[in-house]
DNA sequence: CTTCTAAATGATATGTTATATCATTGCACA
DNA sequence: TGTGCAATGATATAACATATCATTTAGAAG
């Protein structure tokens, strides 16, 4: 992603954070630019040391776990259940609402690709959920592929 | 489930994994059961303390992983990436053949439900994977839900 | 019924990840 | 310019996961 791609999407951020009454910190923000530079899945202590490098500085491990919970829960970056990693959202400086994601995961390269559910898909899901008589709050799809390049090799 | 049950589930698994060629030992068997049994998710070591003090026996935790992958893979148990614990399959006695499932996870009291995929949700969601040149492995679809119970009150 | 072999399990150590607790900083608001 | 709460830092430790090598066990071969 571009240096003004990645500039839009923190831009965006910023807007929607202050819309929701959320505080997108220095630090929050810093994280945040970091997980769109790096365009994979990272797990806490990977930023950690992403940081580290990066500003010279000591960020402790809770201290990124609290800012990528945060971030996750802004939907900003999302949590990667299977790889307990995290990546930045796709759709950050999109103008249509985030709806619910299916996570394609490369098992070999490690490659995600975010791809938005389509309602009538979210809808049918739901309807297992609802005779099941179960109310759904936060649907996970993470399928375990292999990309085009990968398949191929 | 009950004990009848519980054997019934046991003897279907046996017999499955010796048409796959899969030893399913002594070991491996009593953790099964175990996760049968328990009808909840449960994590290695878990399954470690459990079996400890059942069997007075001191089973180390790499054993665990390794059974518990075992049955993982031979889909006698569903690994909840979520959660990162382990959960025995409701479908061992069926007779219809294993496809993709849904899992529904109350939030509050833990609970889950494994609900089959129909063939035309499941082609729906791989419908997604191919147009973006993926090839589809192993879905992982766990819905962070309240159960009904829960929901009431 | 032995003996052989490979797979499964145990023992042990250690690396990695996650969290708990309290202190400190910094920003919003009065 | 204080005051209070949210955010972050410092530190310790708990919980989870894996690596390595030894030992046992189960099945095959003779
Ligand atoms: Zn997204
Ligand atoms: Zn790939
Ligand atoms: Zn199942
Ligand atoms: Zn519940």
């Amino acid at each position: 992603m571009g240096v003004q791609e990645v500039q839009a999407c923190l831009d965006s951020a910023h807007q929607r954070c202050s819309e929701s009454g959320l505080r997108l910190t220095q630090k929050r923000e810093q994280i945040l630019r970091l997980m769109l530079e790096a365009e994979a899945p990272l797990s806490p202590y990977e930023v950690v040391d992403l940081y580290n490098a990066q500003a010279e500085q000591n960020m402790p491990p809770n201290s990124a776990y609290r800012i990528l919970d945060f971030l996750a829960e802004a939907n900003l970056v999302h949590k990667l259940n299977s790889a307990n990693k995290y990546i930045a959202c796709s759709h950050i400086a999109c103008s249509h609402p985030h709806s619910a994601s299916q996570f394609l995961i490369c098992s070999q390269c490690k490659t995600v690709k975010e791809v938005m559910m389509e309602p009538k898909l979210l809808k049918e899901i739901q309807k297992n959920v609802s005779s099941a008589g179960f109310k759904m709050r936060h649907p996970s799809v993470e399928l375990e592929c292999l990309c085009g390049e990968c398949s191929e090799s």
